[in-house]
DNA sequence: GTGAAAGCGCTAACAG
DNA sequence: CTGTTAGCGCTTTCAC
């Protein structure tokens, strides 16, 4: 590997020389700037990242941290965080920790010790994670560029930006439209423990109040955030005694397993069980039937976590900023009201027809 | 930042004996290793990872390139990567490109150029890119530490570990499925040009007319990789004239695609047309009708692929080898021959209820 | 406009 | 067993 004192020598300058063409300073003659960048070519020279680094305490790479790259709501953030990297001459480095804790802990040593120059991360797939929570904190008080996309912590106060949705309005918005279509027995398919998606699952509860429905707790659910796991969950459901009439989940991958386990047991959505969901993945749109759910602005969440990190790494921002983007509910399939009177085969199928793909 | 020299100083020692403690050399009295654990503890003291790679010339980390990680087979090889790399103390970074080779190569310069000690890539989603093509073989001819996931190249003899699947015998094994069922007119919907998966193609194409079969060129298909343009491309297939009676799809994405098309026109899945995929991702047993398909060891790929990178990163293996693993079929419902005969409507709706999840 | 030299944080001889 | 020191590749004063 070429070294800049290989380029200094080939070129017949000092590496100061070389130092300068590279970090494009004015102060360089067009020759001996054209001298040094054929030396450059011919040594098939690139300069060494580390030392560059070890020098100038910045990397040029920002990482983003998700539970769970597979997911297409995480994958569209990714999206969006890609392209804006790319907008800065930033790199962008993808972990994902499978909702493990201790793969979120070493990451987060891992990156913030100098390998890169900001961190973005999502909230944690599985549970609230205290001790990264407490990372989190000591990188915050070390004023270490991070960026939350969603809330993470209870404190209103965190010294961070944060990048958000208001799920309370889609979520109200959602619970109005199922109890517009006279539900009383719903159900809430949440995260795997009450701290995940807290916000949703609190406006859940709080819609049910305000329509002077009681709170059956057996219809609240746990569940990991999978496909696979929200179809589990839904066949537990399904053993319930007095079955609800609706489902809520907190995300489109566990409404769609949901869809699946109750298609297997032949029960017709939406005219005996409608389905709503949360994100707004391609599928959901694509399914059968389609998947009503509020929409969140993945792309969005993404690109301004990326645009208010990039900023604060360079100095151009002081102050921190919790930004809300909006969120609202789109109707499909899964949760029309049926003109047609219940007919509980085949139903579905034949409806299906009839409708055209969003 | 604490730095090694302000540890020395605090617990009364020399740089070198600091770095001695760091690096858990033998040569150290425990009561002065002591000293200095405390010392570090006391100052949060973190090696700088910029100043030991440029020393060592090694990160300890290792990059993963995949076209597409939203893709679970990506995702699956991707967890088997992880384990690898958690189990030899590296570290995992994820690159997704998206399919865009200016991303790929940017991201093969960026981490080639000492920032990772290796790098397995995975075939591209789209095309063949010719300058990534270059590029690794570049990286190749400089020795540097590169492990391909499946074939890439068409010579038999580039200096490179390849670990892959055997996917002529999974191919040719449904399509003798196929083939058994009494089916003529096959599609094939492949990737997004002809040299993805060229041997799936290739061995469609043998199959057929190793049985006599006249290759319709009308019914092989190009797509990219995802359910929404499986979902497209199978659109397309149903306006052309005379409608084959089976699809082989190039991967489960393109397959349940497919399939969700098929749904939408009314099309009974198995009795009006059988569907067989490729990987054998988890959707597949769970979507309605359960997905035929290749099953690919996706996490041995890449559980063996990191071993592979890693015994070379410490000069274990000085050979090139190519590892390839076993395929197999699976049928479940898409494909499987009905007893009845056919009823276009609802056949497959019904027999639904009599099968159990895989 | 260009060069000499110090130093970023760390490791590995080499000396003692 | 421990300390001194050179140097990994780069940028950046400070001279000239």
């Amino acid at each position: 590997m070429a070294s800049i004192h290989d380029v200094a020598q080939l070129a017949g300058v000092s590496v100061a020389t070389v130092s300068r063409v590279l970090n494009s300073s004015e102060s360089v003659t067009e020759a001996t700037r054209a001298k040094v960048r054929s030396a450059m070519l011919r040594l098939g020279y690139t300069p060494n990242p580390s030392a560059r680094t070890l020098r100038n305490n910045r990397t040029g790479l920002l990482a983003l941290i998700t539970p769970d790259i597979i997911n297409p709501y995480f994958a569209a953030v990714a999206s969006g965080v890609q392209d804006m990297c790319r907008k800065s001459k930033y790199q962008l480095i993808l972990c994902s920790t499978g909702g493990d804790e201790s793969i979120e802990i070493s990451y987060l040593d891992l990156l913030s010790n100098k390998q890169v120059d900001g961190i973005i991360i999502a909230p944690p797939g599985t549970h609230s994670n205290p001790k990264s929570d407490a990372k989190i904190q000591n990188l915050l008080n070390r004023n270490y560029p991070l960026v939350m996309i969603g809330r993470r912590f209870e404190s209103e106060t965190v010294g961070c930006d944060i990048v958000t949705t208001n799920t309370a309005v889609g979520t109200r918005e959602a619970m109005r439209h199922i109890l517009d279509g006279g539900h009383s027995r719903i159900a809430y398919l949440g995260g795997p423990n009450p701290s995940v998606a807290k916000t949703r699952l609190a406006t859940f509860r709080s819609s049910l109040s305000a329509n002077g429905l009681i709170i059956d707790e057996n219809l609240i659910f746990q569940t990991n955030l999978t496909l696979e796991d929200g179809y589990k969950i839904c066949r537990k459901l399904l053993s319930v005694a007095n079955r609800p009439t609706a489902i809520f989940a907190v995300n489109d991958m566990v409404a769609i397993g949901a869809m699946i386990a109750l298609q297997e047991s032949g029960i017709a959505i939406p005219a005996e069980m409608i389905v709503v969901g949360f994100d707004d993945i391609p599928l959901a749109a694509m399914f059968r039937p389609s998947l009503s759910t509020v929409v969140q602005p993945k792309y969005d969440l993404g690109h301004i976590a990326a645009e208010r990190l990039i900023a604060r790494i360079e100095g151009l921002v002081d102050r921190f900023e919790t930004i809300s983007l909006p969120t609202h509910l789109v109707i499909r399939e899964s949760s029309m009201s049926q003109q047609t009177s219940k007919m509980p085969e085949a139903d579905n199928q034949l409806s299906r027809k009839n409708t055209t793909v969003l």
